[in-house]
DNA sequence: CAGCATCCCGTACGATACTG
DNA sequence: CAGTATCGTACGGGATGCTG
């Protein structure tokens, strides 16, 4: 059961796109409509299982688009909706402000706890 | 040991205020000092447990700053630093973006899965 | 190539009780 | 008031192997 109403938006949007990959891949798809494979080779270190949740998951919440296309190799590409799309964008400063604390942020977080 | 590098910055700054209350602690300490009670009253169904915890580890990441006074009923005063008053602002746009789409969040969050 | 199934583990989180 | 200690659980996430 899921009656979780949200604290803030700010809690909500942490829901949407937290988690150890989703940034990783919006941000990965903000760029560029991506195959499964080139997906994996974009976010360093996923494993197949987690790039399958967590784009099942984003394609449920509505935030990535998956396109078949039934051929002989399969294929298939994911791209961000429009909603995808906007998040991002609201996820940019964030990004920005982590790059330029990027040194501290690598200091507090190895030589602390988790 | 700990010798995990962030594929970028947004994962790094995912990691610092991500979990399930840090972004509500950090906005509420954003507009005011408060003691542990009054931040207990103020981030609604937050544990004891979990709000010591996650202060911790925000203290720990020079996120927050705490403030003790020796008294007779003890007294201790939770604010942010500059770096946590740094992240919550590059943490506003997402904050916005999130209660502008609260009602779609909540529908496809409370309908789907995590 | 894309992806699902299964096993397994660490830890994030929750509930409850106790302390200075 | 402001915590700490302990226990228990659920879920996120990793490794491996199989399928269309």
């Amino acid at each position: 059961m899921n009656k979780r109403k949200y604290g803030c938006g700010l809690d909500a949007a942490v829901d949407l796109m937290g988690g150890k990959w989703k940034a990783l891949i919006l941000w990965a798809l903000h760029f560029d409509t991506l195959r499964f494979g080139e997906l994996r080779r974009t976010v360093p270190g996923i494993s197949e299982r987690m790039l399958t949740l967590s784009l099942r998951e984003m394609e449920s919440t509505g935030l990535v688009h998956r396109e078949m296309y039934y051929e002989v190799p399969p294929k298939v590409e994911y791209s961000l909706t429009e909603f995808g799309h906007s998040l991002v964008e609201a996820m940019t400063p964030l990004g920005e402000w982590g790059e330029s604390n990027l040194d501290r942020i690598e200091a507090v977080t190895g030589g602390g706890n988790t």
